[in-house]
DNA sequence: CTCCTAATTGAATGCAAATTAGACTACTCC
DNA sequence: GGAGTAGTCTAATTTGCATTCAATTAGGAG
């Protein structure tokens, strides 16, 4: 009958991953303390042990989940598209969802974006491995755009890509909503993209 | 009659500033040892004490020198064009000239983009301060670009410069010199940003 | 009411890394 | 060759956490 357990009290662990993802976001690796975690999860230090292995381990699934988070949310996007659309197309309809879910949907994400380089090498190839195929979401865009003649031909599509990444996840590190209504600056990003990209 | 002094014997100094430099931009400020300097800099780590009043302040010189070397180099370029360079032009010739010493010239340049996100405060405004005359070395080029008609002008140009600015300080997250000769980075950079910034 | 377990805690413990203290070396100048 | 000094070292000391321990609490089940 006993409904199952675990979650059933509270929240805790969830409290916790999300904590941790915020002050990653916020502060970086380097700076990020089990106890500032646990002060925004509402709880002490030694609690995050009953759920996690570790600090290490703690980090690492929020890596894994905004991993994740990004990779479904542009996943979903993409997926909603007609069949019809154009490789180029789907890139920037791709620029869209990765900055949206960088920038305003998951400090999960941009604890991904934002520490990524800066991690021990245990969790570092567990986040590169995770992240394999979100590249390969994003090279499959280009090729098809290549192939179906949205995208010039003319440019080496592994830097391309590479380059215009890099421009979206630099985002976090300057952007601010109070500044800058984020559509303002998808807007942007899209309209120099699809110039950049688009075959003459 | 006796020369100055100090760095005569040695250059001990800028040996722990260039390890130092070496260590922040290949491992992170996380996980960047006093020991770890050190022995790159071929001394023990006391030693650092006698020219650094501590690691922060160790830190904070790397990250001021790597600034200015960014600055200084970018400056210097731009100095050299003749005086009729458009702004298009000119913007293409910082991004050559950024790209280069972050990727090729310096680790100094490097610490600083891969770390100026994750310092501590103090640090970290030092940084902003600094940066903030770069920023406005690139800020004049696209506000000529868009004066002399080679930037198109329906676009807001604080956002795509650092959307630019952004493409640039992620390639060392990714590119290697060992799989992709620089000169041909810079190509497709310039090649796609004039695309994506030329009025139409 | 009493027992049981999940969840949480305050108070140790441990440890890795920065920092300090004091001695040692080697060079210079007289 | 002695005195001074710059530079470096080894051996403490200190500190800031992560982590462990041994309770303690709160809720549900009988």
């Amino acid at each position: 009958m006993t409904v199952p357990t675990k979650t059933r009290i509270k929240g805790s662990r969830d409290r916790i991953l999300a904590a941790a993802a915020a002050v990653l976001s916020e502060k970086g690796y380097a700076a990020t303390r089990l106890t500032d975690i646990a002060e925004i999860a509402e709880l002490r230090a030694p609690a995050v042990y009953y759920y996690f292995d570790s600090r290490e381990a703690l980090v690492a699934e929020v890596m894994v989940v905004g991993q994740q988070w990004v990779r479904r949310h542009v996943t979903a996007v993409l997926d909603a598209l007609e069949d019809g659309t154009t490789g180029l197309d789907r890139i920037c309809v791709a620029v869209d969802a990765h900055l949206r879910v960088e920038l305003e949907l998951s400090d999960f994400a941009t604890a991904v974006t934002r520490n990524a380089g800066q991690l021990p090498p245990d969790i570092r190839t567990t986040v590169a491995r995770a992240s394999s195929e979100y590249h390969a979401i994003w090279r499959k865009l280009f090729v098809e755009g290549q192939i179906d003649g949205s995208v010039r031909s003319d440019i080496d599509l592994e830097s391309a890509r590479m380059l215009i990444i890099g421009a979206l996840n630099w985002a976090p590190e300057w952007w601010s909503a109070a500044r800058q209504p984020i559509d303002d600056l998808i807007a942007v990003a899209q309209t120099f993209i699809r110039s950049g990209l688009a075959a003459p």
